[in-house]
DNA sequence: CGGTTACGTCAGCCATGTTGACATATCCCG
DNA sequence: CGGGATATGTCAACATGGCTGACGTAACCG
């Protein structure tokens, strides 16, 4: 019987794998913000400080403006949430030696433990997802995920080809 | 240089494809969001108001409640939402036949063009993914994010190995 | 020296989530 | 039939995290 749709209406079952796919990014990245969510709210921070958090860890000695290249919210959305990590000491800033306008993020001891507890957790759930799926599939999500996200954004991850480096962005090492 | 690193720290592999993990989910997720976004706050409406109506389009006669288990928020919350796409004439709503104290949502014709507006944006973008990842890719996709998704939100889809059937979330007919 | 850049801040607005309390209509069981 | 449970709606207040506009300071650079 099943059958008996597709033959009728061979365009529905495109229409229905597509509209699947729509729901499987919004209830995949719901349940991958669910916990992270939980624990924020305990220490009273918010989703907004999760990713500047994770951003600042994954590239410690960012700049403010690159951080928001990356986050692409305005400063004064970020300037919020910055203050009041900086003020609770979860970040700390030193001037850039180049260019001393410059406020290099890092986290402090306080931040990487907390980054750590919020990334393990989103780590875990994709690590089982990842084994579940088999490795095929995780190189076939990889390839759907970055063909999803915008050109720019996919410049920052290196082709699956050559293993991934430390580097991300482009400014690895140096300031940029 | 590269496999020097894969050499010392065979463990920096892992998190590294973990933390890209990480950054898909939000990089694609921002993007899929971004022009439905422009869309529906040029009709004064927001990304609350789209899921609703996505949600209606799919299963249209849903009651309120299973409305409100599908987007997993608050009654009042729904309501500024649902009565704005009510009073504005995107959805209209009819009590239920077997039970009178439900109100049974649908789109308007008005909703049914919005609808087809913003899906159809993020239809493409899928569709433009899905070609240039290929359709194995597209199947280790499925599974990943089928993976990463609650155990409840994923029981709404039906295995793979049968083709995709309109009866979506079990209610397809009846009601619930 | 003067324009540009990096960053910060104040003030206000909007969308969308939350909790708590209460109201109404309908259903259904005993 | 009566009363508890259910489906829905509503008022009020609050938090988060986007946004715009305006203005200020320090540092860089030609």
């Amino acid at each position: 019987m099943a059958d008996v749709t597709a033959r009728i209406n061979p365009l529905f079952l495109r229409d229905e794998e597509l509209r699947q796919g729509i729901e499987f990014l919004y209830f995949a990245y719901r349940e991958f913000t669910k916990e992270p969510d939980t624990i924020l709210s305990e220490q009273g921070l918010g989703r907004a400080h999760h990713r500047t958090i994770y951003f600042v860890g994954r590239q410690p000695g960012i700049s403010v403006s690159d951080l928001l290249s990356t986050l692409r919210i305005t400063k004064q959305s970020l300037s919020r949430v910055l203050s009041q990590l900086l003020k609770e000491d979860y970040i700390r800033q030193r001037p850039g030696l180049r260019d001393r306008r410059q406020r290099l993020l890092e986290l402090s001891p306080k931040g990487v433990e907390l980054e750590r507890k919020l990334t393990e957790n989103q780590r875990k759930l994709l690590a089982r997802a990842y084994r579940e799926a088999g490795a095929e599939a995780v190189e076939g999500f990889r390839k759907v995920m970055l063909n999803i996200m915008s050109e720019e954004d996919r410049a920052h991850f290196p082709a699956q080809t050559t293993p991934p480096l430390p580097g991300w962005r482009g400014t690895g090492g140096g300031a940029s």
